[in-house]
DNA sequence: AACCAGGTGGAGC
DNA sequence: GCTCCACATGGT
C-alpha cells in the first residue's frame, strides 16, 4: 500500500540522512529503502508528493510523525537567525518515532564512530541474530541477543563498545526500564538512561529524541559543538543547557536542522 | 602516520 | 565537581 504526502516539509533524503536513523538504503536521490523493527518502506519523492511504500502503512504514519505540524515548527524556529539558513536546507527534515530497543542499541555503537561503519556494524548485527523477513532481516529482539557475548559484539566490528551491550541488553531484559522510560518525564528518562553501559549525555538525548519522541533534547555531539561553542558555551555541557533553553520544546528539531545543515 | 568519527567510563585530583 | 585518557575499527 502506497501513501501520499505533501513533500514540502516531508523529504526521503533529508529525513533519512540527517543522521537520526540507521538502517536504511539509498536506491536514488529521493528514493530510499527504509527498516525499522521488523518492517521495511520505501520512501520516494516524485515531483512535490512523497510516497511511503509499505506493507505496515499504519506503523509507518506514526514512524514518519505524519501528524505533527512542520510547517508551524519552521515558522517557530526561524525567528532565530542563526538557524534561518538551516531550515532553508532541511525543511524536509521529520524527526522519525523509532522502535526503543533499536534505538538505544544503535545510539550505543554510535559512540566515538563515523555514520557508515554505524550502518555496516547495525546491518551485520541485524543479518547475524534478527529473523529472516525475506529480503533482510528484523533488528533482533532482547530475547534473540540473550546469549550474545562481548566476543561475538566484538567479531561484528563493534569494537570496544562490545561491554557496553551485553551490560545494557541484559539490563533492558531483566528490569522493567523500558516500561518506565515509556511515562517517566524527559528528566526522569534521561536519568535512567544514562545508567546503562555505554549511555551518556548525549546518547541518552538521541535515544529521548528518537525513540521516545521527547523534543525538549539537544544532543550535543562533536558537529554540534563545533558549531555552537561559544566564548560563553565552551563545553557541550554549557552548549546543551544554553539551546535547550533557547529553543525549549522545539531544541530537537533545531538540533537536527543544525546537524544536517553543518555536517 | 597521525587524526577523526553523532562519546563513555574510570582514575586521579 | 573537574580534567586527562584509553578504548576498537576503518577511512583519509
Amino acid at each position: 500500500m502506497t501513501a501520499l504526502y505533501d513533500g514540502e516539509f516531508f523529504e526521503p533524503k533529508a529525513t533519512l540522512t540527517c543522521g537520526q536513523v540507521f538502517r536504511y538504503r539509498a536506491l536514488s536521490e529521493q528514493d530510499y529503502l527504509v527498516y525499522s523493527g521488523d518492517t521495511c518502506a520505501r520512501v520516494f519523492r516524485k515531483g512535490s508528493t512523497t510516497y511511503v511504500d509499505t506493507d505496515a502503512p499504519q506503523y509507518f504514519e506514526r514512524y514518519f510523525d505524519s501528524t505533527t505540524d512542520y510547517g508551524a515548527i519552521t515558522e517557530r524556529l526561524k525567528k532565530f537567525p542563526e538557524l534561518a539558513c538551516c531550515i532553508d536546507k532541511g525543511k524536509g527534515i521529520r524527526i522519525l518515532k523509532q522502535q526503543l530497543v533499536e534505538t538505544v542499541l544503535g545510539f550505543i555503537i554510535s559512540a566515538n564512530n563515523n555514520i557508515p561503519r554505524i550502518q555496516s556494524i547495525i546491518e551485520r548485527l541485524c543479518n547475524a541474530f534478527g529473523a529472516d523477513k525475506g529480503g533482510f532481516h528484523a533488528f533482533p529482539t532482547l530475547e534473540e541477543l540473550k546469549d550474545v557475548g562481548a566476543q561475538t559484539y566484538r567479531a561484528l566490528g563493534c569494537g570496544f563498545r562490545d561491554r557496553y551491550l551485553c551490560g545494557t541488553v541484559k539490563i533492558l531484559r531483566t528490569t522493567d526500564m523500558l516500561s518506565r522510560l515509556g511515562t517517566a518525564d524527559t528528566l526522569s528518562a534521561g536519568e535512567l538512561l544514562t545508567g546503562l553501559p555505554g549511555v551518556g549525555r548525549k546518547v541518552a538525548d538521541c535515544i529521548l529524541l528518537f525513540g521516545l519522541g521527547r523534543t525538549d533534547c539537544y544532543p550535543v555531539d562533536t558537529w554540534i559543538f563545533k558549531a555552537n561553542r561559544s566564548a560563553q558555551n565552551d563545553t557541550p555541557r554549557k552548549v546543551r543547557d544554553y539551546c535547550l533553553q533557547r529553543y525549549g520544546k522545539d531544541a530537537g528539531y533545531a538540533q537536527q536542522y543544525l546537524f544536517y545543515a553543518t555536517r
